[in-house]
DNA sequence: AGTGATCGCATCATCCTACAACTTGGAGGT
DNA sequence: ACCTCCAAGTTGTAGGATGATGCGATCACT
């Protein structure tokens, strides 16, 4: 036994419709943010590793190469790949497993935060060409009348453009990006509960938020924004505090 | 001629330290992002990837997997790499290169929605374990005399602790990485630029966060944070709206 | 001629082998 | 004790081979 028991049970992959590479990644992903792999140690070579796996080196390598990308190791060549602290991470990710239950509270517990703030500063600072793009998003919503494939996507548009009406192109990235990851996972869940999500009640909610960005209202801005994301989130199951 | 005439210019590679699949991976993701490539359109073919920019097509592999994994392009065996909506990205990524001037006012700008509502709700729900974390991170600060690589570890630390006590995992983790991101481009105008950034200053704002904290204050931590934030950003030259 | 099944082709996914570049550590000589 | 050199181990890169997959063209049958 050479190798210090890393505790590398091989977990028997859960035949999951991911590529080989993404599984691997995802594992070691795994491994690593859990700590079980304690940053500083050097992860088995990628030889071992694809031994472990069961697959190529080259497969070893591309998920290495993704978690380097990601920061969550360091490889130097001719010594190993060392696992580095999860703060220097230099992208953020969020799988749908961590969406469960609690994750799920607390990633619009996150949005609130950042799109009521954008609500507030839309109202303050978005142009003309801003409001017309908002505007537009709210029309194509209004066609629809069940809420479907049309009206979701429209409806991220119409929160994007209200970030982007910041001016603050960060804010915009970050309040895209959560929204999609939000929306991915609901799909599933709608499918199997369909809630009563009648396009009047999103409807409404939404038109208090144009209303008050056309009236330049930062304060109205943000409740009408506070009042909708209290709504959608229920709407899912998701009781948001405060 | 089959190729329509992408528009490859090989693009001299600038001889970076970085290795091979990074430098690609970037290049393709850089054509992307600034919609050189329209979405929706396909990638060449690997092997002509590996021509054009002269590497093998492993290397090509690799950054492939790396724009895949961050959702830039979705690759179908047998057909090709397809070229997704930038709204569709599964990871956030910021590039040092984003950050020159208004860049790094813009990410402040969002470092502070995020942790002045952090700071109101480690107020309201930090538990003692959580203050206790926060104190001794303080306390490593106090040590210090000049505003170095230790002081500035305790400074994140402090600043993360804090993001944790607010019991969401996704503020923690979206705080720290905006943290560590501005932290990296400092580091080298700081070099240049020792702009006085006396540790006394610095420790009397932290107090003031810790204290509210410690009197469960939610309005005066808030305010203390935001005070604090105006302080460190006019310490690296940016001015800090609100 | 129209329709359906079949075949071939382009492409990605995976695997394999080999070599280059780099680091480490020890053998051996000075 | 110190320096030099070399051998082993590891990651980085190259290139090819094979299987899997989706698409279009061809071909046979009606």
């Amino acid at each position: 036994m050479s190798a210090p028991s890393h505790g590398w049970p091989t977990e028997e992959t859960p035949l999951s419709a991911e590529l080989l590479p993404d599984r691997v990644a995802a594992m070691l992903s795994r491994r690593i943010s859990e700590g079980a792999i304690a940053p500083g140690t050097r992860l088995p070579t990628e030889q071992k590793l694809a031994a472990l796996f069961g697959v190529s080196r080259n497969v070893v390598r591309e998920a290495v190469a993704r978690l380097r990308a990601d920061g969550l190791v360091d490889a130097r060549q001719g010594v190993g790949s060392f696992v580095l602290a999860p703060e220097r991470r230099l992208a953020i990710r969020i799988d749908a497993a961590a969406l469960g239950g609690e994750g799920m509270a607390q990633l619009f517990e996150l949005r609130a935060i950042l799109e009521t703030e954008a609500a507030r500063l839309a109202a303050a600072r978005g142009t003309e060409a801003h409001l017309e793009r908002i505007g537009a998003a709210l029309e194509r919503m209004r066609g629809e009348e069940r809420w479907e494939e049309g009206s979701i996507d429209a409806d991220l548009v119409f929160h994007r453009e209200i970030a982007a009406a910041t001016g603050n192109a960060f804010i915009e990235t970050f309040v895209s990006f959560i929204c999609e990851r939000i929306r991915g996972s609901i799909r599933h869940a709608r499918a199997i509960n369909p809630i009563a999500d009648l396009v009047e009640v999103n409807l409404g909610e939404h038109d208090r938020i144009y209303a008050a960005l056309r009236a330049a209202a930062p304060d109205e801005a943000e409740a009408a924004m506070r009042a909708h994301l209290v709504g959608a989130a229920a709407r899912v199951g998701v009781i948001l505090k405060r």
